[in-house]
DNA sequence: GCCGTTTTCGGCCCGACTGTTTTCAGTCG
């Protein structure tokens, strides 16, 4: 049983513990150990070994033993009974925007709702407005969230939307009394999947901003709006809220709105333990009439000015927004170990993009231009290879042509190069679609999967293993062959395929394309570890897209990436030593 | 249910907005 299964289980039981409306910090615990069992980066190699995992902060006795039971027997006997009191359907409505446990469980016992179709069907004929605790707008809103539920799913690629929220900063912060904005939330965080966006203002005149955002052109929907928070769906189908603060607020409000979660209940209780209780404005002494009967100690509260004036105050360093998912940082900060994250200007060149010889809109010439334009030095092109027909790969012949292309144009060129490479297929068996007799003629050779994604895992890592193998090979793209919120990951080992990268020097992509971010940023650490060297290419299909290699950049620094162990962050100069030292290995 | 440089009992992050209320519960982030 792997650990996001158990997590998956962790979490259900929190779900039915909620609508049991059972002690809240019961139901955290569990939603707690469900975290601690999916982020846990140590070694469990047996879930059933129950003192390991009791070492594990957020779990304890009692639910070790149910992972125990979990790993040892498949199944639960505590989730089973708490799955008999409901109905299995009773869970989709959660995903009903409005709807919490509370308001389920009232529409379970009192109307016998347990699915989204009987919940629309109770709406039409007016039986949910009859309830305590509902009314007609409720009533109304619900019947409206059930037939815009399959157009807002409420999930976005992080590419999908960075346009629109750009947009609305810049609109925001070319407003005369804006004196600050920021999008904070998970786009702070460069996380890889959005759900909404949060804005962030400091101004004197709140008004008028918020009559500013609710009637922006980009707006298809007002959800809420109030003096310092309104909430409205942009065109796209993305929600957006924005909150309105004071210059003095805007520090704790800004490490407030980007968490995530956990990072922040860490942050507060950081302050507790100094006799501050901390929230979105400010840091202020614990009331004295608190609840806590025994006294803190209390510190005189610092003055904070910025962000980092906020962790200074909690003794910490500044934490970079990419690493705030209580995964580590806490710990780094207050040693004062915290990576000096890799930056988009380290950048000076990359790998893997395309041209109209496979399936890329343009030509070698205009993707160098576009990669001098960005201020690249270097530049390497890998169309695909011959059995990657829906991608129109090329033969050997064709390939033959484009490095001569090549080798020609970079005699014009001053301070920059072009790097003939391809995007070689690995073959079901590992094999790689074009001999070594043409693979040595080119400076590099990117090896990936486009096909037969549907073997096991074994058989899939062994296959990626036995083409990295190969000394010719320099880089593996996109490990794992996800397209965001369209196509899982194929099943692969992938700490098996990073000890083989270790072993044979080969580089691991970062995918940069917004729709793969491929490694996932939550393996790096690892992978650094291991001594794995990274490669962010954006595999460029058109000119513009180039400019995904930003999207990369967020993605590494997510994984506590510096430019040492980014391969393009070398120069020139010594990308090409690097790149003939690969295959002389 | 978890946790402990304040503790083995008694805490556990905190506030805005909405709708249904007439002072607040539920939801959300």
């Amino acid at each position: 049983m792997t650990k996001e299964q158990i997590a998956g289980v962790l979490e259900r039981i929190a779900i039915l513990l909620e609508l049991k409306a059972e002690n809240p910090f019961k139901i955290r615990a569990y939603t707690n150990a469900a975290r601690a069992i999916e982020t846990f980066g140590g070694n469990v190699s047996n879930f059933q070994d129950e003192e390991a995992v009791g070492k594990i902060p957020g779990i304890g006795k009692s639910i070790a033993l149910k992972i125990k039971e979990l790993a040892a027997t498949g199944s639960l006997k505590y989730l089973e009974e708490l799955s008999s009191e409901f109905p299995t359907g009773i869970m989709e409505l959660f995903s009903l925007p409005g709807l919490g446990a509370k308001k389920i469980k009232a529409l379970y016992d009192q109307l016998g709702i347990s699915s989204i179709e009987h919940l629309q069907k109770a709406c039409e004929d007016g039986r949910v407005a009859e309830l305590p605790g509902f009314g007609q707008t409720t009533q109304q809103k619900l019947c409206e969230s059930i037939a815009k539920r399959a157009a807002h799913v409420g999930s976005f690629q992080f590419g999908q939307v960075a346009a629109e929220a750009e947009t609305m900063r810049s609109d925001l912060a070319a407003q005369n009394s804006v004196l600050q904005v920021d999008i904070a939330g998970s786009y702070r965080r460069r996380k890889e999947i959005l759900h909404d966006l949060d804005l962030l203002v400091a101004t004197k005149e709140p008004e008028a901003i918020m009559k500013f955002f609710v009637s922006h052109r980009l707006v298809e929907s007002v959800i809420a709006q109030g003096p310092t928070k309104s909430s409205l769906r942009l065109r796209s189908g993305v929600q957006c809220d924005l909150r309105v603060v004071s210059t003095a607020e805007y520090p704790f409000a800004l490490a407030y709105f980007t968490g995530n979660k956990e990072h922040n209940i860490e942050l507060r209780s950081r302050a507790l333990q100094r006799g501050w209780t901390l929230n979105e404005y400010r840091l202020a002494p614990v009331p004295v009439d608190s609840k806590a009967k025994k006294k803190r100690p209390i510190r005189k509260i610092p003055k904070v000015r910025d962000e980092a004036g906020l962790y200074r105050a909690v003794d910490l360093d500044f934490i970079p927004p990419e690493l705030r998912e209580n995964w580590g940082e806490f710990e780094a900060a207050e040693k004062h170990s915290l990576p000096k994250l890799i930056e988009k200007e380290n950048l000076r060149g990359t790998f893997h993009c395309h041209t109209t010889a496979s399936d890329g809109h343009n030509s070698v010439e205009e993707m160098a231009a576009a990669a001098q334009e960005l201020g690249l030095e270097y530049l390497g092109i890998a169309d695909h290879s011959r059995s990657s027909i829906q991608a129109h790969g090329i033969d050997e012949t064709k390939l033959r042509s484009q490095i001569a292309t090549i080798r020609k144009l970079n005699k014009n060129f001053r301070g920059f190069r072009l790097f003939a490479g391809v995007e070689c297929d690995i073959l079901r068996d590992g094999s790689l679609d074009f001999s070594d007799k043409v693979l040595s003629q080119l400076d590099y050779v990117i090896a990936s999967v486009h096909s037969v994604f549907n073997l096991s895992e074994a058989e899939m890592t062994r296959r990626v293993i036995h083409a990295i193998e190969n000394p010719l090979v320099t880089m593996l793209a996109h490990p794992t062959g996800r397209l965001l919120l369209k196509r899982e990951p194929y099943q692969i080992e992938i700490p098996a395929v990073l000890d083989a990268a270790a072993r044979t020097g080969t580089w691991i992509e970062l995918n940069a394309a917004p729709k793969r971010l491929d490694l996932d940023w939550r393996w790096w650490p690892r992978a650094k570890q291991k001594g794995v060297k990274c490669v962010i290419n954006p595999d460029a299909h058109r000119t513009e897209r180039l400019q995904d290699l930003w999207f990369g950049i967020g993605i590494a620094r997510k994984g506590w990436l510096i430019k040492d162990d980014v391969m393009n962050c070398l120069p020139l100069g010594k990308i090409e030593t690097a790149l003939r030292a690969k295959r002389e290995r």
